[in-house]
DNA sequence: CTGAAAGCGCTAACAC
DNA sequence: GTGTTAGCGCTTTCAG
């Protein structure tokens, strides 16, 4: 028999060893009962038998895969792609792998792959689900089954998973506070998909937005979606309202990205004519054109914590009490809306240091020691 | 008992139908020989109760668990996140899913992910490794336990799986080419990692260049590494020497994104003073402060092959040759590197249209429809 | 301390 | 057509 061809089995060092099959199985796992002798000597042959287990066989009889699930809209973009790269860094060092699938914003197919990885035994869960509230009940049916579920990024009313969320209200209302601190009075809005997340940021904005006395006029609303074409087909329209707006709220960095283009082609200026600011902090909205003021909504941190809270209720007997975790957003500044030139301090009753000339500090990562940021309230946890 | 807890399996409906497990399952695998009666019933009856069949037994007895790897070095990097929607797009109709694996350029994570995978039964694994070439044995035992391998933008002596690959030569060529008819003379390169394929970038580089009859001189080129700090960093040495290069071609879009901020530091105009160009078409660099020109190595393509050829490997029942498929690389003018302001046309033969006043076109999408391009030679395959 | 027996949920081979 | 028998490779339980 060619070396190799079939994998080694506990069986094989058994016979091998002259033990029986349980003893091998005992000294590789360190467990039970075992003299140290044996236990050496069969670590030993395994590993020179380059031996490995079989972790679908194991998981048939203990029922666990040690393979989580990581259910995103589209793992390409940014935002997404840290959330997964953080997920699996927080697993890994307890063994988890992490599958990692997508469902381009279509909830039927979001639906499919949710079964097919629950078909999988997977331990556990974690999504950015687009599902509305008529199927809640698919989540419920998943924790039924023992599996560990983590919403992140969005909610869905009538699931009572844990959740670990960006703090939208927040989100629009830190954007309304820097954009009038700025000396923007005509204020638009463009809005992201028909969910409640982005209806939340939008409401955070408007409220601020009137908290000021100001008000958020109707035809500075454009509705637009998650990517940079359709920021750029909503911004076009605005663009061409007289008077223009002098200060857009995107939903997100790719919105505000396509928005600013619309804007720079119309002949406007950034951020003297309209200051925009995007949501997101994507990687590399510092070094656009005109750099991209932003709401960082803590993407990593979001990661983290939606796998600390998944590995926290897959190593518990009992089903655990969901919780829920809002992580706060953080005020990025950079040109895109700086209109007055030094200091704009003292906005929301905190000093923002501003590096001189309107000049964007030189950032490469976004460690946020480096940056220049203002927190929403206070971190609220276990609500 | 309370509905659900466990999860439903064959044995429960073959009791509730009074057929034996066998029945249940050749009806459910649509397999084998049974009424149509029967079978409908045995269908009806399992979606009422919403049996899902458990892929770890599935797996054990069958040998496939239609499950396989991608071990990147990052899929955070643009460039690899769109390597692995590709790669998930194309097996996800055939049934497959991916575990996404990083490892962070760290050979010794590479080597125990790949053991940790192989131990999760994958049925195969696509893997852009930075092994080096006396781990080549490592793949080869993975082979022998059947499991299907297929290089990724990097190439490993000594390993004789199939691969996909940049045609980096091709890159580098393509990018002498093009900053030498811009009118670029004193012309400088950021390496990239002391990897073969960064060198071969170089080599296509040297190569060109000395073909036009002009010299790459060691001290302008400068090690950089996979980022935009080491970028930035390399580039502030080359901006120093006197006189500094005035056409600089990047290992890479990030490394370029670093580089052109090293240059506006320094005080020079891109790309009156300095061209750059880089490689990969990272998703935004079309939206830089200078939108930067760079060559296309085909992230879409390249992940859609490798999972073809992976299909491919794991469905047939011998050991196919293994093959190995270029990925053309395409040129993408934009403004880093115009220094001739309207119709630069006829680089390597072809025309390239470029829009008015040096203005990028607006494209949104990565469609090759929508790109200015250049091809490198043509398509190699399967040589 | 060690191992025999039983079984996880499923499929493959072969009787009936 | 249908069901029986025999595992896949491992862990669990419990007797020795």
């Amino acid at each position: 028999m060619l070396a190799g061809v079939m994998a080694v089995t506990l069986l094989d060092i058994a016979r091998d060893l002259n033990v029986s099959v349980v003893t091998v199985s005992k000294a590789l796992r360190n467990t039970g009962a075992i003299s140290t002798a044996t236990r050496k000597r069969v670590i030993r042959r395994a590993r020179q038998l380059n031996y490995q287990t079989n972790w679908v066989a194991r998981s048939l009889v203990t029922r666990r895969t040690f393979t989580i699930g990581l259910l995103l809209p589209d793992f390409t973009h940014p935002f997404f792609a840290e959330v997964a790269r953080a997920v699996a860094a927080t697993v890994r060092p307890r063994g988890y792998h992490v599958i990692i699938s997508y469902y381009e914003e279509d909830p039927r197919l979001e639906r499919i792959e949710l079964d097919s990885l629950a078909a999988r035994q997977i331990d556990g869960i974690i999504v950015a689900s687009a599902q509305s509230p008529e199927h809640a009940g698919l989540f419920k049916r998943l924790e039924q089954r023992k599996l560990a579920v983590v919403l992140v990024d969005r909610l869905i009313a009538g699931v009572d998973s844990s959740c670990v969320l960006a703090d939208n209200e927040g989100i629009g209302r830190l954007a309304a506070n820097h954009l009038i601190a700025q000396g923007c009075r005509r204020l638009a809005h463009l809005r992201g998909p028909a969910t409640p997340f982005a209806a939340a940021r939008m409401a955070g904005y408007q409220r601020e937005i009137e908290r000021h006395g100001l008000e958020l006029s109707a035809r500075y609303v454009a509705p637009a979606g998650f990517r940079d074409d359709s920021g750029y087909q909503a911004m076009r329209k605005l663009v061409r309202t007289t008077p223009p707006p002098d200060g857009v709220f995107c939903y997100s960095d790719p919105v505000a990205i396509g928005a600013m283009k619309a804007v720079t082609d119309a002949g406007l200026r950034i951020p003297d004519d309209v200051a925009i600011i995007g949501a997101g902090n994507v990687r590399y909205s510092d070094i656009l054109g005109v750099p991209l003021t932003t709401i960082d909504q803590g993407s990593v941190e979001m990661g983290r914590q939606a796998a600390e809270l998944l590995l926290e209720q897959m190593s518990s007997k009992r089903r655990l009490r969901p919780r829920k975790v809002v992580i706060p957003a953080q005020l990025i500044i950079r040109q895109s809306t700086q209109r007055k030139r030094l200091a704009d301090e003292t906005e929301a009753g905190k000093t923002v240091s501003l590096s001189p000339c309107g000049q964007v500090r030189h950032t490469f990562s976004n460690r946020p020691s480096e940056r220049r940021r203002l927190d929403t309230s206070n971190p609220r946890k276990d609500s």
